[in-house]
RNA sequence: GCCCGGGUGGUGUAGCCCGGUUAGCAUAGGGGCCUGUCGAGCCCCAGACCCGGGUUCAAAUCCCGGCCCGGGCGCCA
């Protein structure tokens, strides 16, 4: 380990470049030595030639092992012969930052691929290989581009807590945190906290940020940490003003992608189309029907599974040739308390799926204040319980709507990505917390 | 949480059913040869059966328990 001092590279000549990087291979042919470093743009190979390069240079480069890391100021190769690089140059100066130990627990270079729990255990080396900061280039742009169109059409960003004093929000799982004296919890979604916001009058907003889930998932599509783009907006006429918003986002997200990543897609095999929009929606209670047309039963008001999940895509696949789609007028019973009612049974309540996996939910919140109240006491919770939330409701709430979408599965479904933990660099799991 | 499958050098695997040579291969590592390699090539070296118990003359292999990992389901976005 440990590294070299040096004084750093200082551009002395005309027509010289610098260049630097983390060693990906040294090839020594006894009188020729090529040195492969690889940086987050390009691959560049350094070419030495005993006899035309300083033998300090040959010196310095004897004990270089994979993936340690080095600078170099020399002169580019017009036309170059490597073929596996992006450039090749003849090195005046050498500069070596970092020797990295011989044995490394696993090969950034992929000549062994290794398995994702390796990979997760060596996150920083396995983040090296180009396949893998392709993701997270297009994760990047997909962000990018959802929040262009959201500022475009008049949404303000806001931070809303992640600390908060009661658990309540969705049914899943909380963390629990030590908050000075009592209990507080992890948020599992900002939805409560943009609903105050909107009736602090900001009427666009949206919060970019971090969800927890205690829940002890062990699937390819769950995370005990997440991240979510999660909109609302205020004076909305029904459910339907989200959903345009909604796939409106995303498509722009998507388009940014396909504009600037066509490298990265490329890398990963990726053939990435724009969506259409609007999405093709489908309703309760018809997609009891749907499904039982396809084989599936499922008991009418109640909520569907995973299964129902990818025969719902199965079925937009075939009729609108879709692969994004939403399932609108979810039964009440199944849904939060603050869901707005179409009726006694159905709900303006809408999730977004995408192949086959939900990647949000959404629609329309209840704002009457006494309504609300009512709902709570439906679903058998005590309303002193949610009084810090719903008190606002009577101090005038305008009608309003929202989504969150999960940025790990959008990234991971549009890239076909097998597991979940691929689209974050940090995964926690019930399991793993390191590093 | 339930069910199923798996754990062999640093990494990735073969061997396990049907118990018995020195546990095979690839890659990374160490040494050597080579002036245009590009997954460089060739020669040599070193390196492993998850833990505990049981069965047996004999266990990587069969049985039991534990730990860890993956997948399916559930929970959930």
């Amino acid at each position: 380990m440990g590294g070299r001092r040096s004084e750093g590279i200082h551009m002395g000549e005309e027509g010289r470049v610098k260049v630097h990087g983390w060693v990906s291979e040294v090839r020594d042919l006894g009188r020729i030595r090529f040195v492969v470093i690889r940086n987050w743009k390009e691959k560049i190979q350094l070419t030495l030639k005993r006899g035309i390069t300083p033998d300090e240079l040959f010196e310095l480069t004897d004990d270089l092992t994979q993936e340690s890391v080095i600078e170099a100021v020399g002169e580019e190769v017009a036309e170059k012969k490597a073929k596996a690089v992006d450039r090749e140059i003849v090195p005046a100066k050498i500069v070596v930052h970092s020797v990295a130990h011989p044995k490394l627990p696993m090969d950034p270079n992929w000549k062994v691929p290794a398995q994702l729990p390796t990979r997760l255990d060596n996150r920083p080396l396995d983040l090296r290989r180009p396949e893998v900061q392709a993701i997270f280039k297009i994760e990047a742009s997909l962000i990018h581009g959802m929040e262009e169109w959201l500022r475009e059409n008049g949404f303000l960003r806001v931070f809303t807590p992640a600390i908060i004093g009661a658990a309540s929000e969705s049914g899943a799982e909380v963390f629990r945190v030590q908050y000075f004296d009592r209990e507080a919890y992890l948020r599992q979604d900002p939805q409560l906290h943009r609903q105050l916001t909107i009736i602090g009058g900001f009427e666009r907003i949206y919060d970019l940020g971090v969800n927890w889930r205690a829940e002890l998932s062990h699937t390819p599509r769950h995370l005990s940490e997440f991240r979510s783009i999660a909109v609302e907006l205020a004076f909305i006429e029904n459910e339907q003003d989200t959903m345009r918003v909604e796939e409106e986002m995303i498509r722009a997200g998507i388009k940014r992608v396909v504009e600037e990543r066509s490298k990265e897609l490329e890398l990963l095999n990726v053939d990435l189309e724009v969506p259409k929009t609007p999405f093709p929606e489908l309703r309760f209670p018809k997609v009891y029907d749907i499904l039982e047309e396809m084989g599936k039963s499922v008991e009418y008001g109640e909520d569907y599974d995973t299964e129902s999940e990818r025969l719902l895509w199965q079925y937009v696949k075939q009729e609108y040739g879709a692969d994004f789609f939403f399932v609108n007028r979810f039964p009440f019973k199944v849904k939060p308390f603050y869901v707005m009612k179409e009726d006694e049974t159905w709900a303006r309540s809408v999730d977004l799926l995408y192949k086959g996996l939900e990647l949000s939910s959404g629609g329309q919140r209840e704002h009457r204040y006494d309504v609300l109240v009512s709902q709570i006491r439906e679903k058998g919770m005590n309303p002193k319980s949610l009084e810090w939330f719903t008190k606002f409701f009577a101090y005038g709430a305008p009608p309003h709507g929202g989504f969150a979408v999960g940025i790990e599965r959008l990234t991971m479904k549009m890239l076909d990505l097998p597991n979940i933990k691929e689209a974050a660099l940090f995964p926690r799991d019930p399991e793993r917390v390191l590093p």
